[in-house]
Parts: C-alpha cells; structure tokens; sequence
RNA sequence: CGGGGAGUGGCGCAGCGGUAGCGCACCUGCUUUGGGAGCAGGAGGUCGGGGGUUCGAAUCCCCCUUCCCCGACCA
C-alpha cells in the first residue's frame, strides 16, 4: 500500500476544535481521521478509515480463530421483534425508533441479541449442531442523552458482537473462556494497556460478567483494583469487606474515625433520644451533636444515614418502599444498588411516595420502628453486627444516640449500597482498593437463557427432550477502540498508534532543495513496497520542511523516514516515533532495514 | 432533565446601531526548501431562522431553533 500525501484525501489543522476536550477527540480531529457532522456522529475520512479496517481486521482475525462465524443483520429492525424480548419498552429513550411510509415501527438496533437468538432458533433443531459462536461487525446505534468526547461516545458507532449457544453450563463456561482470551489477545495485538475487572456484584470472583477496560484518567468509566492481590471490578459490581466490628461492640476503635459509639468495649447504654432541632443534614447534625456537652465527640461516620427508595419487582404494578442504612459519611451509589436489586427496579423516593408513610420524617428517619411500620429496610455491610449508631429519632428534630444494630433494630438483609472510596478494603484479601478510570472497550458476558427463554430457543438433547439454549454475549467497540488507543498512547506531539493500528509501517518524509529528495524518495517508497510495507509517503513540493515534520508527528505512523539532507552523505534519518531514537541508515539497501526496525516495533 | 455557554467565509475568532474584518487554510505569480516560509495579488460570508424597533440592525427587543461544555443518565 502506498500513499501519498500529494493526493491523500488530507487536512490536517493547526487549531484544536473548539468543541474538543479530549486529547484523543482533538488529535483525531486535527490529523484528519475523522469528521463532525452533528451530534455523536463522525465521518470517518482515508487515515481514520484505514485504523478502523485495522482494528476490524484483528478482531476479526481473533474470532474466527476460535471458531466463531461471522453473520451480519439489518441495523434497522422491526419493532416486534424487540416487543417480544421487552426491549421496545425497556430499552427507553436510548433506542432510536422511526416509522416507515407504512407507518410501521422500527429501531436502529443497539445490540442483537434478538436476532441471533431468532437466527439460531430458525436453523438449528439438535444439540448436536451446538456449540455454535456467531459474530458480526456492524454499526449500532444509541440515542445518548448526551453524546460525547467525539467518537468514543457516540450515537453510531461500529461494534463487533458475538453470541455463543450451548446446551449446558459447563459449554458456556468454555465459550466464555474463548472470547475472554481471544479479547487478551485482540487488545494485546492492538497495544492496548488493559484491566480485565468483574462485572458482576456478589459472586466474588465469578466470572459470569467481566469488562475490559483501557485505564486513562480521562475514562468514564471508574473501577477498583486490589494493592495486594488481582482483584478488580467496576465501581458498580465491587464488593467491599466489612470493617472490624466499630461502634460500642468489640473494643471501641474500628474503622470509619470519630471516636464515637462508646469508645472502650462493651455496649454502649441504651439508646437515648436528644433534641437536636434544625438538624435535617449530616453536617448540621454533626455540628449540633459535637456542641452538646455529651461527653465524646461525632463525626459523620459515627451517624447513619437513612435513604428512602422505591422498588418494583417485574411484572409487579406496585411501588414498594426500602429504607437503606448507610454510615452518615457516605453516599449511596444508585447504580450498584440497581445492580444488585436487577431485574427489579428502583427509583429513588420523591415527596409523594414519603408522604403515603407518615411514619418516615423527612430528614430524621431512623431504624428503630421501620418493622412496626412494615417497610423493609436493609443496611450496607459497613453497618456490622453490634455497632452503634447516632441516627434518626423519627420525630421531627430529634435523633437517637446509641442505637445499636441486632439490638435497637434488626435489618431485614445486607445490600452494597456505599459508593466506593480509595482506601476501602478487599473483600477477598482486605488490602487496600484503589480507585481508577478508564473506558470500556470490551464485555464478555455470561447471558444465560434470558433471551432462549423468551424467543424459546430450544434443541433436543440426548434423551429426546427438549433443552433450552445457553447464551454468552460479547461485545468490542470497534470505533471506540480507536480512539481509546489514541487517549492511551498520544504525545504532545500527536498521535503515536501501535503497528497493528496504524495506517502505514513507515511515514517516508521527502524534503529539501532540487529533484534528489524526490527521485530517492520515490525510489525508496518503491523498495520499502517491495519489502511488505505499507507507506504513508510525503511526496509534497513546495511544502516547506516545517509542515512536513509536524504532519508526521501529528499523523502517528510508528516509523519517520526522512530522505533530504542525509543524502549527501548517502544516508537517510529512520525515526521511531515511540522511542524518539534517530539513526542514519545508508540509502543503498534502507529498505531491507527499516522492513528490519519496523518489525521490531510494537 | 438541571446548570453554564455559543451560533459571523472551510476551521478558529473579533466586531455589539452607520451596511463585515483578522489568523489559519485555499487560488495565482516570484522567491524560499531540515522545523509549521517571504513578498505581491486574489477568491470566498443572505452574520442560525422569523418577527419587531429604527432613516439605518451582525449589533437593540421578542419568539423559535441548533449546537457545545459540566452534571444526571448510559445492555
């Protein structure tokens, strides 16, 4: 392949775009790769195209590797279809839905779950025709609320999803296995830096859900990973162990500061009900408590907060109220207490929901009476056993010092409900987690037979009976995946792309005064052709050194070779754009070397 | 959905009552050719849309609309 940049379908700026915040979003702009053309949606151009091709072709090359076959469905597809799997309904306001000349109802498909279920079911009878792994690249499409960050959020993009079927356990547990490490390899090949982190709550080191995930501080996505040993999840799916016992019980200290509960040992006393007006807040609580003469000092750790929520479980018309504890100094992170209530719904609770119970009073909520009132309440597992609290008195303006879980209060169960923090504990070594951002770039997922179920994917087993279908759902985001490696490896220069990625092996950059530069850059563009490589060539007159240079590096290709000013001496300049390492080599036979240096590049 | 901001040549911006300008990019000519060249000449804009005020509106007023950023949200 050999480009050149007198005809390249190319130009680079020297602004950043206004609407850019990322580095990866402005450099892929200012090289050229991409487009704007409204919101959450890009044109790829020559350069940009040529990086999504790569990646594709990895991916592609890694599937089918394991066996996996590739298909491709409509994007615009048939509202029944999702009416049948709830989607239409459950999907929300991020699926793009239209209407034909018939007044027909479609979507733009987000995934395709449903039609590779539909696809499978349609073909295959026997358990003897399973395993099966199927995958297609494919544009999908989202209506964000709000797109972003330019291609790495957009409303379309390209996608490689697969889904495998099995007839038992023990096959999914396999083709799990087969996308997770075929996903390693795709993301080792691409020169990705990543973390494989759980994405599943409660199963501690299960498997059914994983995510793969290009660290950068710039990432939407938070995740926590172990000092000590490997484990890593998503935000949303962590599990935190459970502090020594703190408060009144076991000896005092504990974690979560303050000094107090009851300070040495024992129970504390019975729980006694102060007059604390004014006090709707943990901050205003705090500071009344610590100015009332008790005899110990508060902070927010030693408070419990009680959160008022709201759960539907499916097919359910009702709201059911759920009354959360979380130490006072916390927060509650919706998305993992969603993640754990799935599929049943929750919502936090508004003004009227609190309204039909007159016994919760809005700011001074408290345990002790929610049984007698019939509302359920649970506590996150920082809350322990024995450990004593300053909460709510359910009166307006006063609250309970004292109240000691398992004795004032009995919580109906334990729910993960605390966002995590730097410094909370693993729950499978008890070292120190550290909180990290990064993006998404792949999921592999251990679906199950949701969608068998519903579209009722069933093949007939050894015995003659029916068996319904095991699914797996794997998914790389293709488009994102190139600008995810841009965020990863860009410098103040430019981009700096892997081989793998990159639109050419070799940038040859021809400059200086008279015809030399261009005949040996010709000539040279020609042998480096017959090498194997690809070559981005820089065959411009009348373009002045500066510009030339400054393209290359903003361009990204692995390897800058320069034929001007060297030739004097017979040599050309060879440029690891990753190293920033410069040698001359001599022209005669240059090729046969830069093919040499660049494959030795990542 | 909440908060902030912006719509003026391809891109980035200035102008804020007197009929549109700068930088980059582009075109022509000459010079220049190892770090975003110089000189000279040139092309390109119904100033987001509609209505109003005014002798006169990019500029003031009203309505609409689009977009961007932060947050909420995001299988």
């Amino acid at each position: 392949m050999l480009l050149r940049m007198s005809t390249l379908f190319l130009r680079t700026l020297r602004e950043d775009p206004v609407d850019a915040e990322l580095p990866s979003h402005k450099l892929l702009v200012r090289a050229g790769y991409v487009r704007r053309v409204g919101p959450g949606l890009y044109s790829w151009l020559p350069l940009g195209m040529l990086a999504v091709r790569n990646v594709e072709r990895v991916v592609r090359e890694e599937m089918l590797a394991i066996g996996a076959q590739e298909v491709q469905f409509p994007a615009l597809v048939p509202r029944e279809v999702f009416e049948r799997s709830r989607r239409w309904q459950d999907y929300g306001d991020a699926l793009f839905r239209l209407r034909d000349r018939r007044d027909a109802d479609y979507l733009l498909a987000p995934t395709h779950e449903e039609l590779f279920t539909l696809l499978v079911k349609g073909e295959y009878t026997s358990y003897r025709d399973l395993p099966v792994s199927l995958f297609q690249i494919q544009t999908k499409y989202r209506d964000e609320a709000r797109p972003r960050a330019g291609v790495l959020r957009g409303r379309e993009f390209v996608m490689k999803d697969s889904y495998s079927f099995d007839v038992d356990d023990a096959g999914l547990e396999r083709s799990y296995r087969a996308h997770r490490d075929a996903y390693e390899r795709i993301f080792r090949r691409l020169g990705f830096d990543y973390r494989i982190v759980s994405a599943v709550s409660g199963a501690m080191g299960g498997s059914a859900s994983e995510e793969l995930i290009a660290p950068t501080p710039s990432g939407e996505d938070t995740f926590v990973q172990c000092e000590n040993c490997d484990y890593a999840a998503n935000a949303e799916a962590v599990v935190i162990a459970p502090p020594q016992a703190r408060g009144g019980v076991v000896d005092g200290g504990g974690m979560g500061g303050g000094t107090g509960g009851a300070g040495s040992g024992g129970l504390p006393g019975p729980q006694q009900v102060l007059d604390t007006p004014d006090t709707p807040t943990i901050a205003t609580l705090v500071e009344r408590l610590n100015t009332m003469d008790l005899g110990r000092s508060f902070a927010a750790a030693d408070t419990l907060k009680n959160l008022v929520v709201k759960t539907r479980a499916p097919g359910a018309g009702e709201w059911e109220l759920l009354v959360i504890g979380v130490p006072g100094d916390r927060d509650v992170d919706m998305k993992r207490v969603a993640g754990q209530l799935e599929p049943t719904e929750v919502a936090p609770a508004g003004p009227e929901d609190l309204a039909s119970q007159p016994g919760l009073v809005k700011g001074y909520i408290g345990p002790q009476r929610l049984a007698e009132l019939g509302i359920r309440f649970v506590v996150d597992p920082l809350v322990t056993e024995g450990s004593a609290w300053v909460t709510g008195a359910n009166e307006p303006d006063r609250h309970a010092l004292d109240v000691v879980r398992g004795r004032d209060f009995v919580p109906d169960g334990e729910l993960g409900a605390v966002e995590v923090r730097d410094g909370d504990r693993c729950a499978r070594c008890g070292g120190m987690l550290q909180i990290s951002r990064g993006i998404e770039l792949g999921h592999v997922f251990q679906l199950g037979r949701k969608y068998a179920e519903v579209f009722d994917l069933r093949v007939t087993g050894p015995d003659g009976r029916p068996v319904t279908v095991t699914m797996g759902s794997y998914g790389v985001g293709i488009t994102r995946a190139v600008a995810a490696l841009a965020e990863q490896t860009h410098d103040e220069l430019g981009l700096r792309w892997p081989r793998e990625i990159s639109p050419a092996d070799v940038h040859l950059v021809a400059t200086g005064k008279g015809e030399e530069p261009y005949t040996a850059g010709e000539q040279l563009a020609g042998e480096l052709l017959g090498a194997g490589l690809r070559v981005l060539y820089d065959d411009r007159r009348g373009t002045s050194p500066g510009v030339k240079f400054g393209d290359s590096e903003l361009l990204g290709v692995p390897l800058i070779v320069t034929v001007g000013r060297g030739l004097a001496k017979g040599v050309v300049e060879v440029r690891d754009r990753w190293s920033d390492e410069r040698v001359e080599v001599p022209l005669a036979g240059a090729a046969g070397e830069i093919a040499r240096l660049s494959a030795a590049q990542r």
